[in-house]
RNA sequence: CGAGUAAGCCGGACAGCCGCGGGUGUACGCCGAAAGGCCGCAUCUGAGGAAAGUCCGAGCUCCACAGGGCAGGAAUAACGGCUAACGGCCGCCGGGGGCGACCCCAGGGAAAGUGCACAGAAAUAUACCGCUGCCGUUUGGCAGUAAGGGUGGAAUGGUGCGGUAAGAGCGCACCGGCGCAAGGGAGACUUUGCGGCCAGGUAAACCCUAUUCGGAGCAACACCGUGGAGGGACAUACGCGUCGGCCCGGCGCGUCCCGUGGAGGUGGCUUGAGCCGCGCGGCAACGCGCGGUCGAGAAAGAUGGUUGUCCAAGACAGAACUCGGCUUAUAGGCUUAGUCGCGGC
RNA sequence: GUGGAUAUAGCUUAGUUGGUUAAAGCGCCAGUUUGUGGCACUGGAGACCGUCGGUUCGAAUCCGACUUUCCACC
């Protein structure tokens, strides 16, 4: 189980829209939501309102480029959806990385933060 | 040296580590009846000049379609060539702009017809003022006249001389336009000569002429297809449900085959009017020959992160069936060839 | 991928087909009325018609390119 599975079709990502918690920070907003096994399963959107689709790209890269360093710390059992924001792909990737962390540990699904 | 013109090219570079898509090869292990797949490793490879807008033209696929004419619709518009084709490109002609290199032009037809237009007397048919003649003589009436005034973007070809009552291509010279003939050219066209003055603009207004045009699009289309709707065969031996109080009997549930196809999957999917080099033909677009080469192919959708060095400090911007163009966006830089100005030898 | 529509005063719309003057309502400003305000009445300002270019004597209107917003179909 260490291969991030993505989040495909649409009523997935309404699950968790709806169901579940969330945490915004200016670059990014993270979904989570508990399901059961221990499948971690990520689905990463960028809109048209971000911009060109250079820019949504761009947003797109740096989330799954975050959410790749944070890979080893996550809790099993969740879907999470990352929404890029109109700073997103202006922004670094150290700084999405942060704010991710930040919003991870605000939903208490980082492994570390929970065995302390 | 400065300014400007045209054509072509580049579109941050290099290295280390981590990570991603695809092709090929493959050990152990795992899954599978098998084919094969997963994980791992090695190796090769991985966005653009516009990938964009979707404005044209094709390939490819499916649908429709006996042949011919008219009407209607759309597009194009000097001429010659290039091209698979084009509304594209090249050359050339005509017109316009620039001192020049050079650039720009939807550039057929207004003597087939209809429509349109402020002002102005009048816009293709006309006399308001004026000028001249005659009549009347008080204002005026009739006729001639486009030289002048005024209006307009445009006023009966323009300028000058003659001519005339005043004028007028009425006559002459030059210029402009039109027609005819001869010479040149592949042609558009051009040069020369002659003729006579007849003919306002607008067709990106209707229209006329010539040429071209069937429709839809890779979410096309083809194949596989658990479930579901349909048809046939076998078994109707057993069991269950149903019609019924019960029996016989009928129907459904079963197996096999045919066929339709929702979800899903596979193909289409990248070797092609390809790219590079050399030679030849052509003013050029381009063509021919020889040699070399393979440069993305995903399916929620791959190019990112980080560290270091360098410089001019990185613009516009991301393939989604594929090509040929057009249009639009674009920091900065390079090369080549002309032009103009200034200075020096 | 294919096709269509839209842009005009601060706002909502006419005018566009068929060329020469941009019209209306709400809002805004000033005045009249009223003890004051509203209502009503009178008057006024406010647009170079999404942007650029072309055709024409003349363009909101015709033609081309671009931009914005929206819609439909597979």
């Amino acid at each position: 189980m260490d291969k991030v599975i993505s989040l495909t079709e649409n009523y997935e990502f309404r699950r968790v829209y709806a169901k579940g918690k969330s945490a915004v920070r200016p670059a990014v907003v993270v979904y989570a939501l508990r399901r059961p096994g221990k499948d971690v399963r990520v689905g990463i959107t960028a809109t048209k309102k971000i911009g060109s689709a250079v820019e949504r790209n761009r947003a797109r890269r740096l989330l799954r480029e975050s959410v790749r360093t944070l890979w080893p710390r996550l809790r099993f059992g969740y879907d999470f959806v990352l929404v890029s924001r109109g700073k997103t792909p202006h922004v670094k990737c150290g700084t999405v990385l942060s704010e991710m962390t930040d919003a991870m540990r605000a939903l208490s699904v980082l492994r570390e933060e929970v065995e302390r």
